[in-house]
RNA sequence: CGGGGUAUGGCGCAGCUUGGUAGCGCGUCCGCUUUGGGAGCGGAAGGUCGCCAGUUCGAAUCUGGCUACCCCGACCA
């Protein structure tokens, strides 16, 4: 690539709409564009990124014997008709109309197709197991999408699905994906963790996600200091607390707690009137809070859920989320509070919650509350509480919920210590979606006794645009980008620092050469031969660009070298003329972890 | 969907309070000089000031309405 001619504009100053800093320089180094809110222009030099990590997905599936297709983006109604997902989806498909009015979307997911071109083509078990994959652009009208190619409205996903007709097999195909996974995300170059995951709105059971470690991810985990664990915090199963003997536990007792619709107003008023006997002072963890929310399911009907956690804990939305999905949970409001009058707001408690009782409300405890354990909790009358309310004695709840809070310092699920959180951006998905989906689609085979059975499936996706993303937050300084070399858009960066090539001939004409050199060898070569541009902002421009070896031919020709530098270390050395092209090979190819290694 | 902010040449911004020839830096083009860390001087091109309406002799500026975009939250790969 010649600069003279590349297409490229570099930036000097930062694009006021761009917040994450890697966003920024991919912007500001000519890598993207943005088009439209959520929609990104692929610049020549960052197709060649987005082509290099498309390349070692496209090596890893090919490996294990997946095979390339693609789908089309603009698809049909009719198969997400009839899983539901048209009308599911909501406002986050793109929807369109063609000329004679017949509905069409944007493939945001494409199981429905999948599914189907293998219903269309295949009929027996001798055909399976099989796994298909496509790299293609995916379309979701996100409400607001944010940080650039993280999460935007098109973005390129590299979708797979296997087809097995026993669980056996399935099991067999994830795991295989699962360790070409683990090579693509090695080769990729990031510091990555494996964190079980919920499956999501289409069922299954076994399910993970590969998770980019960083400070800006929108996904928090937690993991225990051996590594024996490591869960998205969605997915993380707090045990059942055991059972403790409640016979000293004295028989529960109303009393008045005028104006504490809080736990924190309660607290204060318990330990001003209401001394424990054993001395210590009441905390937020003595007490049982209450919380009502809306479920709003699918078929939009609304059905209100009493959760019951520890004083000292929040209900994490997310992890309530994922437990009620596909429901949606909307808060409960004033209205609500009016149409359910049993309920005295600020004072709720185990009285009037759940099916068989006065409320009627469907009541989930946080398993963390053991049977025999004693609460002080609403009495469900205004400036009320009642204290030692034994669970299983004094109430009961309809069944335990995964929806309180994780927290730093928690006992891992696995005994192995205690729990950590951290944040990831989400790059990998796999799962095993099982037989629910296959079955929605009517997706049989025959098996050796010529009966029909269900194929069982397994869903795996990687975000190949969201990888470029994230590498690059990951790899930047102050100066640019600093791109690992599997997926540097040029092995080397040839800067040749003269003006003008009629006085500065020698410069140009040696670097010319050295860049045939060097493409000889069947390297990718950004060759910056620009007249008329100063080498201060050639300089500035190999920074920002990030290729990760800057060889600069200028003044020390004179003596016979030409300078080799390190852009991730700034280190510089100088090399004799003759030997360049064997010492860029070298640092190339010999500093190539993952991607040639792995890949060979 | 809630909260906050912004909208002026390709990019980054000032001007608006107090209405009167639309400005600065970067980038682009031409000339001369310069030549290893985003060069200097001189010249030039490039703007329906987001849109609609109103007030006014006159609106980037004041008023009303609308739209778009960005950020935080809610929601989702």
């Amino acid at each position: 690539m010649r600069m003279s001619s590349l297409f490229l504009r570099t930036l000097r100053e930062d694009p006021a709409d761009a917040e994450l800093p890697g966003h920024r320089l991919l912007v500001r180094a000519g890598y993207i564009r943005r088009a439209a809110p959520g929609i990104y222009t692929w610049l020549p030099l960052g197709l060649k990124v987005l082509r290099r990590v498309e390349t070692i997905v496209r090596e890893e599936m090919d490996a294990i014997g997946a095979q390339e297709l693609t789908f089309p983006a603009l698809l049909p109604r009719e198969p997400y008709e009839a899983t539901n997902r048209w009308t599911e989806y909501g406002d986050n498909i793109f929807r369109l109309k063609d000329r004679k009015g017949v509905d069409y979307l944007l493939g945001p997911t494409h199981e429905e197709m999948f599914t189907l071109a293998v219903k269309d083509l295949y009929s027996s078990y001798k055909d399976l197991p099989l796994s298909i994959y496509q790299i293609q652009n995916k379309y979701r009208d996100e409400a607001r999408p944010r940080a650039g190619l993280l999460r935007g409205r098109e973005f390129v996903m590299k979708d797979s699905y296997s087809f097995d007709v026993s669980d056996e097999g399935l099991q067999a195909s994830y795991d295989a994906h699962r360790a070409a996974y683990i090579r693509i995300f090695d080769r990729l170059g990031f510091e990555y963790v494996i964190v079980a995951a919920m499956s999501g709105a289409m069922g299954g059971s076994a399910s993970e996600e590969f998770l980019a470690v960083s400070a800006i991810g929108e996904d928090t985990f937690v993991r225990n200091d051996s590594g024996s664990y490591a869960a998205n915090v969605e997915a993380v199963v707090v045990a059942q607390a055991a059972a403790v003997d409640a016979s000293g536990t004295p028989a529960a007792h109303v009393e008045d707690t005028p104006d504490t619709p809080t736990i924190e107003t309660l607290v204060a008023a318990l330990n001003a009137n209401h001394a424990r006997e054993d001395g210590r002072e009441w905390t937020a963890a003595d007490t049982l809070k209450n919380v009502i929310v809306m479920l709003v399911h699918p078929d939009g009907t609304r059905e209100p859920l009493a959760i019951g956690v520890p004083g000292d804990r929040e209900v994490d939305a997310k992890r309530l989320e994922a437990q009620v999905s596909p429901a949606e949970v909307e808060a409960f409001d004033e209205k609500d509070f009016a149409a359910n009058p049993t309920l005295a707001k600020g004072y709720i408690g185990p009285g009037v919650l759940g099916e068989e009782r006065s409320s009627g409300i469907r009541y989930l405890l946080d398993p963390s509350i053991a049977e025999g354990s004693a609460w002080v909790t609403g009495a469900d009358e205004h400036g009320k509480h009642v204290l030692d309310l034994v669970h299983g004695r004094d109430f009961t709840a309809d069944g335990t919920i995964q929806a309180a809070e994780v927290r730093d310092g928690d006992p891992s699920p696995d005994g192995d210590g205690v729990l950590h959180t951290a944040r990831g951006i989400e790059m990998g998905h796999i799962f095993q979606l099982g037989r629910k989906f296959a079955e929605a689609l009517d997706l049989k085979v025959l098996d050796e006794n010529g009966k029909l059975v269900t194929v069982t499936m397994g869903s795996y996706g990687i975000g190949v645009s969201r990888a470029v993303a994230a590498i690059a937050e990951g790899n930047l300084d102050e100066s640019g980008l600093c791109w690992p070399r599997n997926v540097t858009p040029a092995d080397v960066h040839v800067v040749a620092t003269g003006k003008n090539r009629d006085r500065d001939g020698s410069v140009f004409d040696k670097a010319d050469e050295l860049t045939a050199a060097l493409e000889a060898q069947g390297l990718e070569v950004l060759y910056d031969d620009r007249e008329k541009v100063s080498p201060g902002v050639k300089f500035k421009d190999s920074e920002l660009i990030g290729v990760p070896t800057i060889v600069v031919v200028g003044k020390s020709l004179e003596n016979g070298v030409v300078e080799i530098k390190d852009r991730r270390t700034g280190e510089r050395r100088e090399v004799a003329v003759d030997e360049v092209v064997d010492e860029v090979l070298r640092e190339v190819r010999g500093d190539a972890s993952g991607a040639t290694k792995a890949g060979a």
